[in-house]
DNA sequence: CGGTATCCGAGATGATACTG
DNA sequence: CAGTATCATCTCGGATACCG
């Protein structure tokens, strides 16, 4: 992240792995980890189930996005040995803990979408 | 974002342009928006100045991504009529009251950083 | 049911060269 | 100094078809 070094009195952002910017908040930026963490948040579900409330998701990024949940550490994955079978996806701790900040965010966001809107409308009209 | 309906008691997730989620908070999932937004939150600081600060970046990429946030309304971009041209970034106040919100992100991404770590490798490990 | 395999198009990113 | 233009590459995401 913004690693901090005594370069006069200001900061050298790096681009490193090392960078919890790169290496952490960059990998749920993208598309459908955010909303698929959410839609977590109210308990364990299963993939289909999943997949229909996530309204316009399709099953091979949904599959994607969880595994790559699931490899962060945010989300368990339990197949039940059934037929057919049953696959449960839950948040674990830290996916529980992830939410929290995120809610803060996206709280912010939906608080100012208007405002950001106005704003995108105006410098369009400019140029 | 997550619109809530009454679906039971559940959500469902949409995906369109009324979602904060797609719409505010994954404008500034891309690379270098967030570490845009932490390098200008010390105060206001000239095109070059930021390139050198953000190592890493490309000056396509840095003035694209200005750009972006500036239309957002997260960034003032002013151009001083000198020779040569000196013009100087900052954040609104809408900027900085973002910050805010991703401070906290940032924070848990760097309290975290390791067990996340653990976590893929462990993953990776498995398979 | 819960995936995987394959193909494709669009956009993000970077390198390089040029400009008012 | 602060860009723009161009090209090349790579990943993201969607559509479709198939599988244990």
């Amino acid at each position: 992240m913004a690693t901090e070094a005594s370069n006069g009195d200001r900061f050298i952002f790096e681009n490193t792995e090392d960078c919890p910017i790169r290496d952490v908040v960059a990998r749920f930026g993208d598309k459908w980890s955010i909303i698929v963490l959410l839609a977590l948040s109210k308990g364990s579900e299963r993939f289909n189930a999943l997949k229909r409330r996530i309204v316009g998701v399709s099953q091979r990024m949904l599959t994607r996005t969880l595994r790559q949940l699931e490899r962060e550490g945010y989300v368990s994955r339990v197949v039940h040995a059934e037929v057919p079978v049953r696959v449960e996806y839950s948040l674990t701790e830290l996916g529980q803990d992830l939410i929290k900040p995120l809610w803060a965010l996206i709280g912010w966001a939906r608080e100012h979408h208007d405002t950001i809107r106005e704003a995108r409308d105006g410098f369009d009209g400019r140029e």
